[in-house]
DNA sequence: AAGGTGATGGGACTTGGTCTCATCAACCGT
DNA sequence: ACGGTTGATGAGACCAAGTCCCATCACCTT
């Protein structure tokens, strides 16, 4: 296991949180990062891709979940429902710890363009497989594509509001993807 | 104007895109396009935010055309029919070398996640411009952020359908605009 | 006790990106 | 024609991100 003490991975995480806090993303170094969570700048990249993505860190998870969620999904479910029940399921991956930090972590996002540009890829990914889980249900490929898309905008409306209340993820989400839902179909 | 030569942002672009395909992407550094430019490191990134910009650069005209495409549709234009307007006035803004150089220059970017996140940032805007151009035309929150989604994509079927093909623009992305449509209609 | 494994430390190295200052061409008014 | 202004460029120092390679140490197995 580790060389000293366990739990480098989130260590990592929650001394780069602290230090985006306190001064600031572009004024915490990578090594200052290592170097609170007793850590080095390689030990740093061998756990993350880059910096970025000390904030982004498990979010592939999550794409599994959103893929095995749409699978295991009722099999007469139409294409939203699917999208609609992976998203629920999503709400067992968040920790407590996450929405905890969520709001200062969406601070930091916020107002730094290449922490959105990360949050945008890790969307697109979120879309492709959902996307590709709904074609191995046998969607068309375009409604998948755009079952797809809302679910992703459903899911972003969704955890905005989730981190700024206390309400349920599951009421949440569902809510957003019904109010989504009817916005489509009343559209054209 | 230029000390030695004019155009020197375009002939950044032409170095780039030329070093990008005879060598690729990571083994060409920014000094070296600058070089082959004529130019230096200091005036590369004078003309471009980073490395990646070079590919995607005049990108945030685009958004303008779609903003004020969207402003000036009919005012009885439901929110989809603006949006298509916009994509359809895109067309003026593509240029032949556009076309030319789209294949190649998508290549590059497909194979390289640090651009596909680029890509996603710019798309990302796209959508955060439609969807603000649609609000201020009255159209709901909602309402405006599904259809400014579904036209972001509408837009990216249509290029890539464009840059592969010969057809006309304002053809192909009525068409797919239509088809993004009677999705989304049929979904729920 | 000996060897293997896996994570870490450490440091050299490349390059993206910033910053500052000097330079030079074109423009403009006199 | 002359001198000052403007704007883009050149040059180089500088920092931090990210890569690479190898030594090191804890832990586990045999």
């Amino acid at each position: 296991m580790g060389r000293w003490e366990p739990d480098a991975r989130e260590r990592l995480v929650r001394a780069a949180l602290d230090l985006f806090g306190e001064q600031g993303y572009d004024n915490t170094a990578v090594a200052q990062i290592a170097e609170r969570a007793g850590l080095t700048k390689s030990t740093f990249f061998r756990h993350f891709r880059d910096k970025r993505e000390v904030l982004f860190g498990g979010q592939d998870q999550l794409a599994e979940v959103l893929t095995t969620g749409i699978a295991c999904a009722p099999e007469q479910a139409e294409p939203l429902a699917a999208v609609e029940a992976a998203l629920v399921a999503v709400g067992t991956w968040f920790t407590d710890e996450h929405r905890a930090h969520g709001p200062q972590r969406q601070a930091v996002i916020e107002d730094h363009l290449e922490l959105r540009e990360r949050s945008a890829l890790k969307m697109v990914g979120f879309g492709v497989a959902m996307k590709d889980a709904l074609e191995r249900r046998g969607v068309a490929e375009l409604a998948a594509a755009v079952a797809a898309e809302l679910g992703v905008l459903a899911f972003e409306r969704a955890y905005g509001t989730w981190v700024t209340t206390t309400g349920d993820w599951s009421d949440v989400v569902r809510r957003s993807v019904a109010e989504v839902r009817t916005a489509a179909a009343t559209l054209g």
